[in-house]
DNA sequence: ATGTATGCAAAGTATTTGCAATAAC
DNA sequence: GTTATTGCAAATACTTTGCATACAT
């Protein structure tokens, strides 16, 4: 059901040409390398990740566009942030993922994707009742994997650690 | 239904002070003075406001104190994260509000909480399903609230320079 | 007595911003 | 030609940490 190729990232890059021009900007190269990378991506990323994948493939654009592009791919419905976790947020791309929200484990920062119907009734319930003009919704659940609840259990610190080795691996 | 009073309060203390017996760490006066501070918060908080607000009454205790100790709070239940904006996390404490989520308006920061039922019971299926211990969930609806509905949308940035404001206010 | 917790200041990490050069329109 | 965008480096924001002192047990 994942339907990230070309025409994905196609449909994401007329989608955002459609979305600069309404708004008076530019498109740039940059931009659409960045969303290019975004899409062939089959997974969650960060900004960090976003750069060092693209940085290997030798496609340079600087961290601070990355950081002046995403706004712009939130805004224009390509991607939204879906958890915080290590200190900031994660992203995923919306074109060609089937909506699904996230169980992660507090432990070992595993993640599992799940969806249930019940979701939406929700957000249209709640919109409704609030008078709401609900645009995203982040749902997460968290908790202990299989293998993490075996072991004791607030070793939270393991994740964060994980993540600085791997990016002391990736200079 | 709010029961933010001096019982909560102390129930709240009795729970820490369990706590930290079973873990073997020490109680310590800034911890409870914490502690009162945060359970007579009737609203979200970050590690900011709270800080503000206890040197407001003369309450010296360090932000290192709070970084520091926000992590015990919520590994003993007492508080939990709720949401991330403005570049950090938001907490709120536990006992004695009623659980709920929270519908945020991504235009002008405004909050409402909310609670259904149908929560408890994608946590469970979901719990089920993929055999986790489900320890919290973090289920936030975004989009636009009636009044800036009518204005255009997509200002995300409001919410920042509000809350930069804020914190020069206070100095 | 022992060793955890504190405050402070420094370091670390993430993100934003000023500015000159570039390039999209 | 005009002006948004870029990369860089500096600045800012948030959080963590090293260390000496204080204090809970």
């Amino acid at each position: 059901m994942i339907l990230n190729n070309n025409s994905a990232i196609m449909d994401a890059i007329q989608k955002f040409r459609g979305y600069i021009k309404k708004k008076g900007l530019r498109n740039t190269p940059e931009r659409e390398t960045i969303i290019e990378e975004i899409f062939s991506i089959h997974d969650h990323f960060d900004v960090d990740e976003l750069f060092l994948r693209l940085r290997n493939k030798k496609k340079r654009v600087s961290k601070a566009s990355l950081y002046r592009t995403i706004p712009l791919l939130i805004d224009s419905g390509l991607i939204k942030e879906v958890y915080f976790a290590d200190g900031h947020l994660h992203y995923e791309h919306i074109y060609g993922h089937n909506h699904h929200c996230h169980l992660r484990c507090t432990c070992c920062g595993r993640i599992i994707e799940f969806a249930d119907d019940a979701i939406g009734s929700i957000q249209s319930r709640i919109g409704k009742k609030y008078n709401f003009a609900i645009t995203a919704h982040r749902f997460e659940l968290l908790g202990y994997c299989p293998q993490c609840a075996q072991r004791v259990g607030g070793v939270q610190k393991e994740q964060r650690h994980r993540k600085r080795e791997r990016r002391k691996g990736a200079e």
